[in-house]
DNA sequence: CTGTTAGCGCGTTCAT
DNA sequence: ATGAACGCGCTAACAG
C-alpha cells in the first residue's frame, strides 16, 4: 500500500479513502491512485482490515456430516447468501461430537468470526452453553440446541410425520411401524411425536424401531415383521439413512411396496422418483432452510440491537410428496 | 494479552513464548502465565497472528456445488485432513462458472490462504493461469486445469469407462449407447474416450447422446432409442446426473433392466444397491482422492522447495462394482 | 531466562 | 481535500 501511495504521489490515507469511498477525493487524485493499484495489481489484505477492529466478514458453518445430502445442500446456501454479503464461510465439521463441536467453535472464534450458523452435533447434550460464546450471534440448524439463547430454524417435524402417517390410515392401514434412528436425536423424538399422535388419534397401536442406522439391524427386525402374520402393513421411516436401511432389507426380502407393505420415508432425494416404485416422502425445503438461517444471521450481524432481542424462532413448513410406495397412483402397476 | 502479563507480572513477550513454546521459561512464571490466562479466559487472536507475516493456517476450498454428493464427500475428506493440521478451511461454491471460480480465488487470497483446493468449473476454460495465483500452492481435483503449474489429483476415468464397456460387450451386447454432459466436461471427454476404445477394439459403433444434463432431453432420446427395432441393447451412463435421468426415463418407459436394456453408470451413490435392479457401476475413490488432495497440500506448505519442483500428479484407480442392472447375478429375477 | 523495540497492513483521529 | 501519527494483537530480533 506504501508502494501505491508513493507510485501515485499521495499518502496511504488517500489511496485508503479511494477503496473505500470513505470520503471525498478529487478526481484527479483518484485517476492517478487506481493505475497505481493497476500498475502495481494491488490486493487489500482482508485480515489487516479485521484486525483493525471491525469486522472479519467471515462466518463460520459447523456441520456434523459433509456428505449427507440435507447438510451439504444448507451449506450450498449458506455458502450463496453469504457471498451476496460479501463474507466467507469457515467450514468445519464434527462427525456427531459434542467435543469436536466445542472444540471447533472455540477455533473459529479465534479467528474472530462475526456469526456461526450450526447443526448442533446429534447427542441432544450441548457443550456450547459456556458464555465465551456469548458475543457471538449463533443460529442452530435443524436441531435447537436446549435452553440456549440460539436463534433457530426448523421444520415442521412432527406436522409432517402426523400428516404422513394420517394419509396412511386413510389408505386403510391399521398397523403401521415407526423406523427411526436413536431417539436421543432431535429430529428423531418429534418425528416419533407426530407419528404417535397419528397412531393415537385413530385408536391405533404403536410399534417402533430404533437403531434405523444399523443396516444388519434393521434387515433383522424387517425379516421377523415379515415372518409374522399380524405384522404392520405400513412403513414410517424417520429420516434418509433409515429408509434407506428399511428399503434395502425390503427388497432382500423380497417384500412388495406398497402391496405387501406401504412405504413413506422423512427427506426427499434425488432418486426418489427413480426407485420403484416411486417414494412417497415428507419433504423438507432444503435449500430455505440454509438460506433463511444465514439471512436471520446476517439480520443480527446488521443490527446493533442483537445482544438485547429474544432468539428468534423460524418453523418451515414440510410437504408430503406422494408418489406410490404409499400406495397412490397405484392404478398402473 | 496486555492484561494477562500485567496480571501475571510478566512482559507480553513470556506470554508469547509460554502458548507457543518458542522458547524456554522458568516453571514459576509459566505457571502464573497460565492461571492468569484462566482467569481471564484469554483466547488468542489467529488473524493477528496471520498478519505478523507467518501462516494464515488456512486454505482455501472451491467446489461448483456441494448437493453433489460426490464434491460433498470430497469435501468432508478435505475438512477432515485440515483439522489435523490445525488448519481452516474456507470455503467457496462457483456453480459451474469460470468468472465466479476467478473472483472467488482473488478472495480466497486477499484472505491470506495458504493453499487452494480447487474442482475447477467444467467449462474446460479457466481463468486461473493469471500470475497473480503464482504464489499459492494449488490442488485440482476431478478435473485437471489446462496448460497450468497445479498439482492433480484425478482418477482413471479413461481405464474404468472402457471397463465398463468391455464388461457390457462380454455380456453379449453389441450396440452400446454412451450418454454423458457436454463434451467440453474434462470427465465426460475421458470416460468417452475410454467408452471409444473398448467400442472400436471390439470392432463396433460407437452411438452417443449428450446433454445429459436435460431431463426432458434424455427421456425424448431413449423413447426414440426404444421405439428402433435395431435399438442399443445397453447403455453406459458417463456421470451420476446422466444415470439419473436416463434411469428415470427408463421406469417412465417401462424398459426392463437389464433384459431389455442393461445399463452400467459411472459414479456410485449409496441408493445404488437399493434400485431395482441394483446398479453396477464404476465407483471412484471419493474419500480418498479428498483426502490425497488435502495432504499432497500440505506437503507442498511444509516443503520449502515448493515453487521449484515440478507439478505432483495423482491418478487414482476406479473400480468396476457389479451388481444386476449389466446382467451379472441375473439368476434369480 | 526475560523485557523492550519495532513493525506486519490497515483505518481512525487529528492536524494541515 | 489530504497527510502524519497512532494502535489493532501479535512475535522476531535484539538487548539485559
Amino acid at each position: 500500500m506504501r508502494d501505491v501511495a508513493d507510485r501515485a504521489g499521495v499518502g496511504m490515507m488517500t489511496v485508503s479513502r479511494v477503496l473505500n469511498g470513505t470520503a471525498r477525493v478529487s478526481e484527479e487524485t483518484s485517476r492517478r491512485v487506481y493505475s497505481a493499484l493497476e500498475e502495481l495489481n494491488y490486493r487489500p489484505n482482508h485480515l489487516a482490515r479485521a484486525l483493525r477492529g471491525f469486522r472479519s466478514n467471515s462466518i463460520g458453518l459447523i456441520v456434523p456430516y459433509l456428505y449427507d445430502p440435507f447438510f451439504a445442500s444448507c451449506a450450498h446456501a449458506i455458502s450463496a447468501v453469504a457471498r451476496q454479503h460479501a463474507c466467507s464461510v469457515l467450514l468445519t465439521t464434527t462427525n456427531e461430537s459434542p467435543e469436536a463441536e466445542l472444540e471447533e467453535c472455540r477455533q473459529l472464534l479465534r479467528r474472530q468470526i462475526d456469526g456461526l450458523i450450526l447443526i448442533p452435533a446429534g447427542s441432544g447434550r450441548s457443550l456450547l452453553g459456556s458464555p465465551e460464546f456469548a458475543g457471538t450471534p449463533i443460529v442452530a440448524i435443524d436441531r435447537p440446541v436446549p435452553r440456549s439463547r440460539f436463534d433457530r430454524v426448523l421444520v415442521q417435524n412432527q406436522q409432517g410425520a402426523c400428516q404422513a402417517v394420517q394419509h396412511l390410515i386413510e389408505h386403510g392401514h391399521r398397523r403401521i411401524c415407526f423406523i427411526g434412528l436413536r431417539p436421543e436425536v432431535y429430529t428423531i423424538q418429534t418425528r416419533l411425536a407426530g407419528y404417535e399422535q397419528a397412531i393415537e388419534a385413530a385408536g391405533l397401536k404403536s410399534e417402533t424401531f430404533f437403531h434405523g442406522e444399523d443396516a444388519q439391524a434393521t434387515f433383522e427386525f424387517l425379516r421377523q415383521l415379515h415372518a409374522r402374520r399380524d405384522g404392520p402393513t405400513a412403513i414410517f421411516a424417520a429420516n434418509g439413512l433409515s429408509s434407506r436401511h428399511a428399503l434395502h432389507a425390503i427388497g432382500l426380502l423380497g417384500i412388495s411396496v406398497p402391496d405387501q407393505m406401504a412405504f413413506i420415508g422423512f427427506d426427499d432425494f434425488e432418486l426418489a422418483d427413480v426407485l420403484h416404485p416411486a417414494l412417497s416422502v415428507v419433504r423438507q425445503p432444503v435449500e430455505r432452510i440454509g438460506q433463511e438461517a444465514a439471512e436471520m444471521l446476517f439480520a443480527r450481524l446488521a443490527g446493533d440491537t442483537s445482544s438485547s432481542s429474544q432468539p428468534r424462532k423460524l418453523m418451515l413448513p414440510v410437504e408430503l410428496v406422494l408418489r406410490r410406495s404409499c400406495g397412490c397412483h397405484n392404478d398402473h402397476p
